[in-house]
DNA sequence: TGAAAACTGTGATGCGATTCACAGTTTTTT
DNA sequence: AAAAAACTGTGAATCGCATCACAGTTTTCA
C-alpha cells in the first residue's frame, strides 16, 4: 500500500474548523485565519496515512472517515492503539518536539483530515488558550479512555474484555434506530482481537457466545444490534 | 484505611515551584503569587490520598515519595493505572469538569505533595499559556507511555510483559551507582502482577527465570540489579 | 449478478498461565 | 535482637486460550 495524498475539493465547502471542537468558539474573523493554513486531504480505504516511525510534524483533524493506529509487533501481528473518526485530533506530539511518528495510521474507510503545521499552530495556541484548553481537555479524556482499556486488559475475564470493547464500539460508533440500537463496527474479528489482544478465534467464540445468552444480535459481519446493554456493561465491570 | 493529611512544615521551605517543571520559566513574581495558592500536604505510607468516585477538584503536584493510582476490580483485585514520583502531576481531568475521581490515589512511600484548587489553577492556565503548554506535553507524553505499555499487554508474551515492565521502573527510578545499574522497585511482587495483569505467582516465575539467565541479580525483595540491559530491552521489542 | 476474495465459525489438540497450598525468606516492629 | 508480619518461591493439578486446519458465509468488485 502507498501513501497517496488527494486534494479533496468538496471540502473546500465545510470547514475543520467549524466541525471540530477545539476549534469552538471563535471569532469569523479568526476562523478564516485559522482556515488559511489548513491542508486538506483525503484518503481511500486501506491508504496509509502515516507511518511508524516517520517524521511528522502536522496536527490532523479528522473531518470524516475512519482510521486506526497500530504498531506492527515482532511476532507479525497488529497492535491497535487507537481509533479515530470525525472530529478527533492526533499528531499531538509532534507539537512539541521534533519526533517520528509512534505508529501507522491506516485509512478504515474513506477518510477526509485537515492538517495543520507546528509553527502555525503553535502560534494559535499562545493566542488562543481556548484551544490549549480543549486540547487539554481532550488529551484527558483520551488519558482516561486508555486507562479504561488498560483496566480492562489487565483485570477482567477475557469475556468482560471482549464486552468492554462492544461496549467502547457502542458508545462512539453506535447510534438508536427505531428502538434498535445498532454498532457499525469499525473492525473486522481480527482487528478487534488485535485491539483487545487475543486472537481471531477467540474473539469469535465470545461474540457467538454473547450471542447466544442474547445479549447481542449479529446483522451480516459488520453490524450487531445491541440487545441487553445491562448485561453488557455489568459483565465489563 | 483512614484518609489524613498532615500538613508538611519542612515543605514550606522549598517551593513545589521550584521543583515541578510545570512551573519553570516564571519570574519570581509569579512564583510567589502562585505560592500563595498552593497547599502543601504530606502523607504517610499507606494512606490513601483520594478515593476511587470521590469527588475531587485540585491539580496535586507530587513533591516527593511514590503514589500509586488504581481501581478495584470486580474479581477482588486492583489494577494500578500509574504509578507517581516527585514532578509528576495528577488530577488534570478535575480542571475541566466537575468530576469524581477516577481511581484511587494510595501512598507508596511517604509523600509531600501540593495541590491547587480547580479555580486558581484555570486562571493560572489563562494567563501562561507556558504552563499550559507544559502540561500539554506531559499529558501527551503519558498519553505515549500508556500506549506502549497497552501494546505491551495486548502483543507480548509474557515474559517480554515483565522484562517491559522492569525496563520501565528502571527508567523511572532505577540509578547507576559505582557502575552497578540498581532499580528499587517501587512495587512487590503482588503489585507488579496488578500493573501487568499477571497472577504473582507468574511475575515470581519469570523473574527468576530473568536472574537465572543473568539478565538481573536480586539483592532482597525491593532492588534489582540490571546486568544485561541488552536481553532486557530486546525481549521488550 | 455472479465469481472471487475476504472474512467468519468450529472442532481437536497442546501449552502455559492460574490456582491452591505451604514452606522459606525478608522486612518491619518493638 | 527477637518476634511478628509481610512477602516470596515452588510444586502439582487444572482450566482456558492459542494454534492449526478447513468448511461455511459474507462482502466486494467486475
Amino acid at each position: 500500500m502507498e501513501v497517496i495524498a488527494i486534494h479533496c475539493d468538496q471540502c473546500k465547502e465545510r470547514y475543520c474548523t467549524q466541525q471540530v471542537s477545539i476549534f469552538n468558539g471563535l471569532t469569523p474573523e479568526e476562523n478564516a485565519k485559522i482556515h488559511g493554513l489548513i491542508q486538506r486531504l483525503s484518503f481511500k480505504k486501506g491508504e496509509l496515512l502515516i507511518l511508524d516511525g516517520q517524521a511528522y510534524d502536522r496536527l490532523m483533524i479528522v473531518h470524516g472517515g475512519r482510521l486506526k493506529a497500530y504498531r506492527d509487533t515482532a511476532d507479525g501481528k497488529q497492535q491497535i492503539l487507537h481509533l479515530f473518526g470525525p472530529g478527533d485530533f492526533l499528531g499531538e506530539r509532534a507539537l512539541f518536539a521534533e519526533t517520528n511518528s509512534a505508529y501507522t495510521l491506516e485509512a478504515l474507510t474513506n477518510v477526509a483530515v485537515c492538517t495543520i503545521p507546528r509553527e502555525a499552530f503553535q502560534a494559535l495556541l499562545d493566542e488562543h488558550s481556548s484551544i490549549s484548553k480543549k486540547i487539554l481537555e481532550t488529551l484527558s479524556d483520551r488519558l482516561t479512555h486508555l486507562e479504561r482499556t488498560l483496566e480492562s486488559m489487565g483485570a477482567k475475564t477475557i469475556e468482560k474484555r471482549v464486552s468492554a470493547v462492544l461496549v467502547d464500539f457502542a458508545e462512539k460508533f453506535g447510534k438508536r434506530e427505531q428502538g434498535r440500537f445498532e454498532v457499525e463496527l469499525p473492525l473486522n474479528r481480527e482487528g478487534i482481537a488485535n485491539y483487545i489482544g487475543l486472537t481471531r478465534e477467540t474473539v469469535t467464540r465470545k461474540m457467538k457466545r454473547l450471542e447466544r445468552d442474547g445479549v447481542i444480535r449479529a446483522n451480516g459481519n459488520k453490524i450487531i444490534e445491541i440487545l441487553d446493554w445491562e448485561a453488557l456493561q455489568d459483565s465489563g465491570e
